[in-house]
DNA sequence: ATTATAATTCGTTATTTAGCGAAATGTCAA
DNA sequence: TTGACATTTCGCTAAATAACGAATTATAAT
């Protein structure tokens, strides 16, 4: 019960939902996803490590960046099962979509250069 | 995305979690529902408004009583999927294993002589 | 070594939400 | 009608949590 229910309140928050779509087709570092979500990093930061926590994420660590990505095969059965559900339930919402649209801006430029924007 | 959030934020609570699963078998009136648990009256009757609002129960009243069964073959997809998750995801806990024994002995009584237990 | 940058941790504030009891609503029975 | 009971609604308090900025950590470049 316990880990499901760290499953299900960490997706259970608008923002972090925002961050596994943005996940969704590449691995993004930090500053990409704050990019995306215009919320303060550590406010990012503190998301990532919910989902990360619940097993949700990966995170790989390559220089001064951290880059994030969604939990693949290697993951427990139940995890996967609701990336899907999630991914499928939430897809054609307004809010993806402007996200899918900004992120296409923001993975045009090399990370080096986004944090300032 | 509203819909979706909705959903997770109503499964995102293991009072909530519990109810869903002693409606697994049967349906069940407020004051059974309310003798599992443990809480109050009124604390029941909102976790049961928070998980119809969001179409993973549906109720029914009969007389005095109030019945409350889960979603199913003619609710949405997703909510058909999400109940399925939570039922595989969470059925070998503790909490739902007590709970499921403690069902047993309240539906052994009708319903009239429970609420004063 | 020093500086700059990415990310995290920490302390604080504001918002949300679970929980309760009291009061209100609705229904049955006397 | 009156009374009893199941449930819900409302107002309040306590706990959980999202958000921020400041301070800290870690790494890379000068």
């Amino acid at each position: 019960m316990k880990s499901t229910m760290s499953l299900l309140k960490a997706v259970a928050d608008d923002k972090r939902v925002r961050i596994l779509f943005a996940l969704c087709p590449n691995e993004l570092c930090v500053c990409q996803i704050t990019a995306v979500l215009g919320l303060a990093p550590s406010t990012v930061s503190r998301h990532l490590s919910i989902l990360h926590e619940a097993g949700l994420v990966t995170m790989r660590k390559r220089g001064k960046w951290v880059y994030y990505s969604l939990s693949g095969r290697d993951a427990p059965k139940n995890v996967r099962e609701l990336l899907k559900w999630v991914k499928a339930s939430a897809k054609d919402s307004e809010e993806v979509r402007r996200d899918v649209k900004k992120l296409k801006k923001i993975i045009s430029v090399p990370p080096e250069e986004l944090c300032q924007i």
